[in-house]
DNA sequence: GTGGTCTAGACCACG
DNA sequence: GTGGTCTAGACCACA
């Protein structure tokens, strides 16, 4: 594991796993989250690459995909921006959020386990968590 | 994707994700939700291959794992069967909810979405089903 | 996208294209349809650049293909002019209208569809047009 | 341009254009045209790169696109194959067909042509080319 | 400076 | 054997 910041942008990368699709959901999460705001220039792909120590043809690949989902836009010779549409946005986050739910409800019902119960699991999980936020 | 049964546990085997994994899974939800009960055989390597098409090996690490999950356990000269010890399968079951309902969790904090918004989702989604199901 | 009025030439500026391309293409129709007169003006590279919030190099590049093509001169501090011979703007409408249509019936012919249903498809759409046309 | 024949498949390169584009729409209409049916196999990556001595890598992104399109699907271990779904290829069929053929209308607006003169110029093109064929 | 394409070659997961 | 990921380094088009 490894936490580093450019930009502005934090990233957490984990070797073990497919390095572009950390960056892709790192990115993702940025701007769904609003930590880069919309029409936002994000760093450019030799940036990126440097700062994370990586090849740049890595965070090329995480960037094609960040385009395909509308996320950004790539503007010639001055870099990639994150889309101006807050419509755009926010479909994708929630075409990904019915999509994790969906999966997540499969999850549990494989496992045999009622919606009640797993309900009643994550309110206790985070009331525990509030109580001991931030005393 | 494909449906398939074999020796009363039913498969559905998609090609474009690793074969090992989805038979693992299968097999896992089985036994934990009481469709091939404690002590019960499960089929041989070969005869799962045969019924699905796929090669031995597959099958065969995908039982490695469900053996050393402690799931199941080899009797020389008469097979692979489901362990006998409830406690077992029920430690399991809770080991793999709680890691997926925290990696759920995690997923919708990337989305900036709070549990409230989503735990009233999933409960009209689930009360949407109960009333129109197929009857 | 973008769309912009210089000297009363309509620009629309899509930054995922080459601009130079873009430019250039836009004052080419503008002269073959006649929007632009023969022997007319046409605005200086630093106006163009300035107008539409580009850099002049990427004008320059334009207006060096549009001189290139024969459909454009300069005259030394006066600044740059389509040609007055109406017969190289005729060639050069032919030239590129006969290369655009090989290319398309080359399209279609990749897609496997016969001219016979493209052009019906086509003579269709534009009678749609003409019924449906914003009154 | 350079002309080979790959498992069946036929390729031409131009070395001046992007590789990966070539190969992506040359199997394209291959399938689109039903030079490759079905459910058929096409080559693998490393022996279509062999085959057409370029990197692997390049071929690899040709077919990456192709599986987005929907067009194909992979097997693990066994290759990639074309969709058996004869309506995924009619679909892509259609939306590439109409957007070739907006981009066309647009392009020939922009000439000032009419499309009463566009299309009796291509009407005589192929009843040329039909006279001179086989005779 | 920006992104885009390509290569050669390594290593991995899967079947 | 299959495809997938990553690197290092080259060269190109564009602004």
């Amino acid at each position: 594991m490894d936490q580093k910041e450019v930009s502005g942008i934090s990233f957490q990368i984990d070797f073990s796993q497919p390095l572009y699709e950390q960056i892709l959901n790192q990115i993702r999460s940025a701007i769904v989250r609003g930590e880069i705001g919309l029409g936002e220039k994000i760093p450019s792909v030799r940036e990126l690459a440097r700062g994370l120590h990586i090849n740049p043809n890595t965070v090329m690949r995480a960037y094609q995909e960040l385009e395909r989902d509308g996320l950004t836009e790539k503007r010639r010779g001055q870099g990639t921006f994150v889309t101006s549409s807050s419509k755009r946005v926010e479909a994708f986050r929630m075409e990904v959020a019915k999509e994790q739910i969906h999966t997540f409800i499969e999850q549990m019902k494989n496992l045999g386990l009622t919606w009640e119960n797993v309900r009643a699991y994550i309110d206790q999980l985070l009331d525990d968590d509030k109580g001991g936020e931030n005393p």
